[in-house]
DNA sequence: CGTGGCATGTAAACGGTTACATGATTTA
DNA sequence: TAAATCATGTAACCGTTTACATGCCACG
């Protein structure tokens, strides 16, 4: 029996919190609840599902026979709750991300004039279509208030994501300003940097 | 002929910083520089080495004593650096870095009383320490000015490193705040939480 | 003389993505 | 009826880590 990786967990923690779920409103989930930091493939998720079945720790629940649409759903056992909070009390192992982006800054020096501010102005849009989003569902959650007892919770994942997002916007200006000054005749794009409202968390 | 992984790459960058460097080097100028968003394993280099030679991308130098097992080095050649230049020049991919605390905290309602206290507490004396470090190192350079090429490129991961730390902790801050008032306020509706109090680490 | 750091390397296992195959159901 | 989406699943491949094997060399 293979040790259970960490998208056991994912899968486990998703059937936490809704009563029953498939593979394909998982991988949904995951990318539009936690997408901004996690991933999951259907390669990965529906093996998952077949083992977590042998260990007991899922059940299939509305067959797919009920004349809708071919589609298995499962719901959480306790002892699939309990293998989920012993993940949870487990401390988290710190790697640190790879990160391409910062790698071909570092090595910023051996690249073609604009290189790096093309990069830059990468990750300034990716981050700004990132927080704009963050932002939408933080108001939408602050808007309609609710019970729900993970939400404090999503809500801090949530608040940590815009932080960063923030950070990292804020770190592209100050970088464009360096690289101006650093070599004054390399070509910026000619997007003017606009001065885009934070909402600070 | 494979297509060369990022590890290539990371040996040709640091090949274009040093005249040369022995793959012991590597390893070592990786955890030290960019070891808090990269990090590469011996598996990993040493294979790649030597299909860098084979490609012409590098070539051995100080050519080890005849048959002892002594410490190669290589340099970069001018097609190597050639490739690192196409290299860089490629858009980066942004895939979401797999964060397992942010995970753990999205399902944090699910876990034991001070679970979620507790991994907060890791990130914040990681971020610290690393923080520390990082702060360090500006200071150094900031006291040994240089007119070293790649340094402004460097410097700049660093002031992101110092950044999205000093941005971590607030949070950290911010979310024991939270923890503090939800725990205290709203009484969570199915279990009767009992005295115990949480471990403090 | 032995320990610990320097140094190189490999095999196997692992986690994960990608591409592919299949087919049902809804909608235009 | 064609296209898009829903839905499940698998095989191959790839990059990476881990564990292991080997041996040099300096230092106490």
């Amino acid at each position: 029996m293979k040790r259970p990786s960490q998208t056991s967990y994912v899968i486990l923690g998703f059937l936490s919190t809704e009563p029953s779920l498939s593979g394909y409103d998982i991988r949904k989930a995951v990318q539009e609840s936690v997408g901004h930091f996690w991933s999951e493939s259907y390669g990965q998720i529906y093996p998952s599902l077949k083992r977590l079945v042998a260990e007991g720790f899922i059940v299939p629940s509305r067959p797919a026979s009920t004349g809708k649409r071919k589609r298995q759903e499962y719901s959480i056992t306790e002892t699939g709750r309990a293998s989920l909070r012993r993940w949870l009390a487990l401390p988290f192992q710190h790697d640190p991300p790879r990160n391409e982006f910062l790698l071909k800054l570092f090595f910023g020096s051996e690249a073609a004039p604009g290189v790096v501010a093309g990069h830059i102005h990468q990750i300034q849009e990716s981050s700004q279509h990132l927080l704009a989003t963050l932002v939408e569902i933080d108001a939408f959650v602050q808007n309609h208030p609710s019970q729900n007892p993970h939400q404090p919770y999503q809500m801090l994942t949530l608040k940590a994501g815009i932080a960063l997002a923030c950070t990292t916007l804020d770190w592209c200006e100050s970088a464009f300003a360096t690289l101006a000054t650093a070599n004054a005749g390399a070509a910026l794009p000619q997007q003017p940097i606009d001065k885009h409202d934070r909402n600070r968390a």
